[in-house]
DNA sequence: ATGGTGGACGATCCA
């Protein structure tokens, strides 16, 4: 089983680039972030034709997740106890024996700001879901635009961004609090080196000069993880004609379905 | 030089 997730920085523009994906990368589940259109507005049809089920939960400019997989979702989940939310950052699904946790992790916008502390929060009431589900589950991923750069190697300049948004103790210590709970970086398993980035900003050529960040990141617990086989970061689609910001990270497992 | 780009939306907000 082929897992993947993209932030795709509005759904309406990245359609296109979503279903070449696919055909292309046949994911069994590909987990998306930013999609920025509601659910009146949401592409089924198209989605359902490229051979994938959907699911989703849709915020107008801002926002909203979607899963697509190939089998049935089930047990959707897309507000946790705690934290009332109108942003739609949150969706949880079952496909086969994986319960699947999709997450746009807040931004922040800047360490000590009013968002600084709501991506606290945030983080907080999501880790305690977290718990809840890995009690729940054999088989858990947890995964998404975490804005959270794990470590000094997932960034291309440490120094530069040292104690900066997306870098910050706290919020690396969060991600650790949270990957205590039982869940490891599916990435790092297989990828010890740095220049491995999902992310680069628009701006300044980030991508030509390799100036990204790690953020997206596919979680899992122990279980799962024993069944690890593969996974890694695709650049390719964000060297494409009016790409997204992020490019998709992937894991696959020796499962069946 | 406090910039730069991109998306949504229709003046700014968000990333």
């Amino acid at each position: 089983m082929k897992i993947a997730s993209w932030n795709v920085n509005s759904l309406k523009v990245r359609l296109p680039q979503v279903l070449d994906w696919l055909k292309q990368s046949e994911p069994d589940v590909l987990a998306i972030q930013e999609i920025k259109l509601t659910d009146e507005n949401f592409p089924v049809a198209e989605i359902k034709a490229a051979g994938y089920e959907v699911v989703y939960s849709g915020q107008k400019t801002y926002n909203g997740v979607a899963v697509l997989a190939r089998q049935p979702l089930t047990d959707i989940v897309t507000d946790i106890p705690g934290l009332e939310d109108p942003q739609r950052r949150i969706l949880a699904a079952t496909i086969g024996p994986v319960r699947v946790l999709n997450l746009y992790v807040v931004n922040g916008q800047e360490v000590g700001s009013e968002k600084f502390a709501y991506k606290l929060r945030w983080l907080s009431k999501v880790k305690a879901y977290i718990q809840k589900q890995l009690s729940e589950h054999n088989y858990l991923v947890v995964l998404g635009d975490f804005n959270i750069a794990p470590e000094d190697r997932d960034v291309y300049d440490p120094e530069l961004w040292r104690e900066k948004i997306l870098c910050s103790s706290q919020e690396r210590g969060v991600l650790g609090e949270i990957m205590a709970l039982g869940l490891k970086d599916t990435f790092r398993y297989f990828e010890s080196g740095g220049e491995h980035y999902s992310w680069w900003d628009y701006r300044a050529a980030g991508f030509r000069r390799n100036l990204g960040l790690r953020i997206d990141l596919i979680l899992a617990n122990d279980a799962l993880m024993r069944l690890a086989i593969a996974a890694g970061i695709d650049r390719e689609p964000r060297g494409w004609e009016r790409p997204s910001d992020h490019t998709p990270a992937w894991a696959e497992f020796n499962i069946s379905n």
